[in-house]
This record gives C-alpha cells, structure tokens and sequence, in this order.
DNA sequence: GTGCCGTGTCAATGACGCTTGACAAACCAG
DNA sequence: CTGGTTTGTCAAGCGTCATTGACACGGCAC
C-alpha cells in the first residue's frame, strides 16, 4: 500500500512525534508506516482517517 | 470493528466458502472477521471494499 | 436413517503490527 | 562548536492476522 501520510503531516506542520500522539501511537509506528515498512491495522487506519477528515481510500492506495 | 459482511455475503447467496475464494483467503479468516474474532488487514478490507464495490467506511465501522 | 454442506471453533504455526529503548545522522539555533 | 529537534533504523518482545488441518453440530436431500 502506498499512502499520502508524509504529505498530510507536512502540510499541518507536525512532526512525526505529532502526530504519532494524536493517533496515540509511537512515533516508530509513524515513521514505519510513512516509509511503507507495514501498512497500519484496519482501526489505526480508521484513527488517520479521522484525524486527516478523509476517507481511507483517499490516503491510502493500492500499490508498491 | 463492526463489519456488514455476512449481509453482503447473504444478499449474493455466497457460502464462507466462496467468498474466501473471491478474496483468495482461507474459509477460516472469513468466519473469524465475520463473527468479529479479528478485524482484517488493511490490504485485505481493500480486497473486500473492491469485490462488494463499496468503500471501506460502508462495510466497516468503529464499535463492538 | 445416511450423507453432504455450511458454519463455528479449536490448536499450532508463521508473518505482521505495535511497543519500548536505544543509537546515528542531518539539520538549524545559539 | 555545542545543543536540541527531527528523522531513520535496529533489536527484542508481545499480541494480532492468517494459515492448515481437524472436529462438532444443524439443516436439508435422498
């Protein structure tokens, strides 16, 4: 899966560490998922969906 | 998570069975999200989002 | 009744998601 | 140059996702 994370927390200006605690995650978790090591669970995916006031299929894409 | 599955299963007169097929996984991982053992992967609700032609957010909901 | 199908569930295994703690490199501030 | 922030990455550990193989039960055909 590809994913629109990177772009989305730079446009807010947050650091990883930012928004690793608005979605209640490590900041390992943050960056693994932006640099497309694992893809987040299902609920995770929910959390940035919400967080971001998007649709899942909007941030994140098949591929890769 | 709660998931719509087994209705959309039921209104395409599909068995466990054939719906794992159609997602190519096993009977067992269907009959796990549908009785809310576990929730799916990320790739694999895309999967399922795809095949039903429906967004995520349609067929799979935060609560339980 | 016997047989088959669909479903629910178990155990064991392997891969993935997420954690904490740590370290290094790049960057800019002072 | 020194210090703080940010990012990338590693390792170890634990719980979850998904697998195969197996078993039990209810429903329906015959």
């Amino acid at each position: 899966m590809r994913n629109r994370l990177k772009v989305l927390r730079a446009e807010r200006g947050w650091s990883q560490q930012d928004l690793a605690e608005r979605l209640e995650v490590s900041r390992q978790s943050v960056n693994a998922i932006e640099t497309g090591r694992y893809d987040p669970s299902l609920p995770l995916a929910f959390r940035i969906a919400d967080l971001f006031g998007m649709a899942i299929e909007e941030i994140f894409q098949r591929g890769e």
